[in-house]
RNA sequence: GGGGCUGUAGUCUAGCUUGGUUAGGACCUAUGCUUUGGGAGCAUAAAACCACGGUUCAAAUCCGUGCAGCCCCA
């Protein structure tokens, strides 16, 4: 909100709405600005907090009811496990205590009453698999599937950056246990396609699945996957993540069942998570200098009408943009009517807020039984006669949704550059893109690449079919190829 | 983890260097009138020095601490 900002807005100081820098220009000061006047979300007064405001919160209530039902229909019921842990309940499984203990934040107030201290959840696998220890007695009780939808805290030093890095967020995370591995990881590549679904269907991002190395995986799993996107600054950005967690919980915890054998097996687990960081995403990969632009599937309100109002007409023109309000119901119209403001600020104003279609109409209109409709992404604007109007609606949300994913997509796909030496890697990083290299997949080489390129290179996942090369970095024997890459 | 910058009405700011009238302007908001096909006009009103401490006759201004925000580098 300062330093930069006032910069930038001195240099444009005659603009009093939209945007006051390009997509180009300062990509980050573009993105903070989409965020806080299209309303999004807004600072809290606690450091790396963030308030997410009705506009913000209506695409969040779009992504759940969407994978609500995904889920659903996957025998996956949702619970609500508590916001304190305590602290022993940490320490049973270690990876998982090294991983996230940095990351607690402490309730340290009013508890002399224990001596134990209690956390506030960075995630939940710890009470849950504590509750799960209790409930699963036989082979019957499997598999069983449960899912929370709920905020965790992880207190990261450094921070901020609305929706993509604050030390509060929501998400879902989903922690299934099944009688055996096979079915486990079965499920978590399952939930892996979920997400990519999910992110390219209705979000129109298009994204990378894989599998992360050693040093990037969940603390405490066998094996992580996720589905990453990248955005148009050059970094990827994780949509979604499942861990196939094998028996390392369930002999924590103590989660064991007994088999048709009448013995004692320990439960086969994975879990997997969202988190409000989606909207980031959607925010970045479709916005442009003109403001925030939602996919039609998860635009609450699909369509703004627009009446012209003259002195003369406006009952005639009101009497009309009501009855087309009435008629497109089911997408959810914003009608506005309000008489102090001229078109032209309300066209700006609702571009700003991304809403995916407007309808312009006006005593011109009228004359000739017809509407103006008018495109968010492209801009395009289209006569459309009264009775048309529906048919054309569903037309353009329709073509607007896979416009903006195919647009998405040819941005990812020409971002992925091979290399085949240190050299040609750096610059291509550098250069914006990631890069797609044989790699011998040990920590070591993993460690030196980052140190070698330019800040944040990272692995991102990738699957990719074997193909028998030289690590660009060591020169050894590499079975595949991998991708690197800055990321968020 | 390292470095830099910033905090004045709901928003953007002037004033700070060199302490000194009633902290000025614009947008927004409210009311009234006139308007409305790409960001309308006039009038009136309401509204601010991040917090705490220090220096001083006097602090938005100088100093310290805290809180908050932004950027760059790891």
């Amino acid at each position: 909100m300062q330093g930069q900002r006032k910069q930038a807005i001195n240099e444009k100081s005659s603009q009093t709405a939209g945007l006051t820098v390009t997509k180009e220009q300062d990509f980050s000061e573009w993105y903070n600005q989409i965020v806080e006047k299209a309303e999004l979300a807004d600072y809290a007064p606690v450091h790396g907090f963030m308030t997410i405001r009705p506009n913000g919160y209506a695409i969040w209530e779009a992504i759940q009811k969407n994978f609500d039902e995904v889920i659903k229909a996957r025998g996956v019921k949702n619970a609500y496990f508590p916001l304190l842990i305590p602290e022993s309940f940490f320490k049973k499984e270690q990876e998982h205590a090294e991983g996230f203990t940095p990351e607690v934040a402490w309730v340290e107030k009013d508890r002399q009453e224990t001596v134990e201290r209690l956390a506030i959840r960075p995630t939940s696998e710890t009470i849950m698999y504590d509750a799960y220890s209790k409930w699963i007695r036989s082979w019957r009780d499997l598999p069983l599937r449960i899912n929370q939808w709920c905020n965790i805290v992880r207190w990261e030093i450094k921070m901020t950056k609305l929706f993509l890095r604050t030390r509060e967020f929501l998400w879902q995370e989903g922690h299934n246990v099944f009688a055996t591995p096979e079915e486990a990881e079965k499920d978590a590549l399952e939930m892996l396609q979920e997400y990519k679904k999910l992110d390219e269907e209705l979000l129109a991002i298009p994204v990378i699945l894989g599998v992360k190395t050693e040093k990037e995986k969940f603390p405490g799993a066998v094996n992580t996957y996720a589905v990453e996107a990248f955005m148009p600054d050059g970094k990827a950005l994780q949509m979604g993540t499942t861990h196939f967690l094998g028996q390392n919980f369930a002999k924590a915890f103590g989660i064991k069942f007994l088999n048709k054998k009448g013995e004692f097996e320990f439960g086969w687990q994975n879990s997997w998570g969202f988190s409000t960081r989606l909207i980031g995403g959607l925010i970045m990969t479709h916005s442009d200098n003109k403001g925030l632009v939602i996919p039609p599937k998860i635009a609450f309100n699909k369509i703004v009408i627009v009446p012209i109002l003259f002195t003369d007409s406006k009952e005639k023109v009101l009497k009309k943009a009501r009855e087309l309000e009435k008629a497109l119901l089911e997408f959810n119209p914003i009608i506005d009517d309000r008489e102090n403001l001229s078109p032209g600020f309300k066209y700006g104003e609702w571009e700003l807020k991304g809403i995916p279609l407007r309808i312009e109409i006006g005593p011109k209109d009228l004359e000739k039984e017809s509407i103006m409709l008018v495109r968010r992404d492209t801009g395009e604007k289209k006569p459309v006669k009264i009775p048309e109007v529906k048919k054309e609606v569903l037309k353009s949300l329709e073509e607007m949704q896979s416009s903006l994913f195919k647009k998405a997509k040819a941005f990812l796909d020409s971002s992925i550059v091979e290399a085949s030496t240190m050299a040609e890697l750096k610059k291509i990083i550098e250069g914006k893109k990631m890069v797609l290299a044989h790699f011998c997949e040990t920590g070591e080489c993993e460690d030196n690449i980052k140190a070698e390129t330019t800040a944040g290179t990272r692995c991102i996942p990738f699957n990719q079919k074997p193909s028998s090369g030289k690590c660009i970095r060591c020169g050894k024997p590499s079975k595949r190829k991998i991708l690197f890459g800055k990321s968020y």
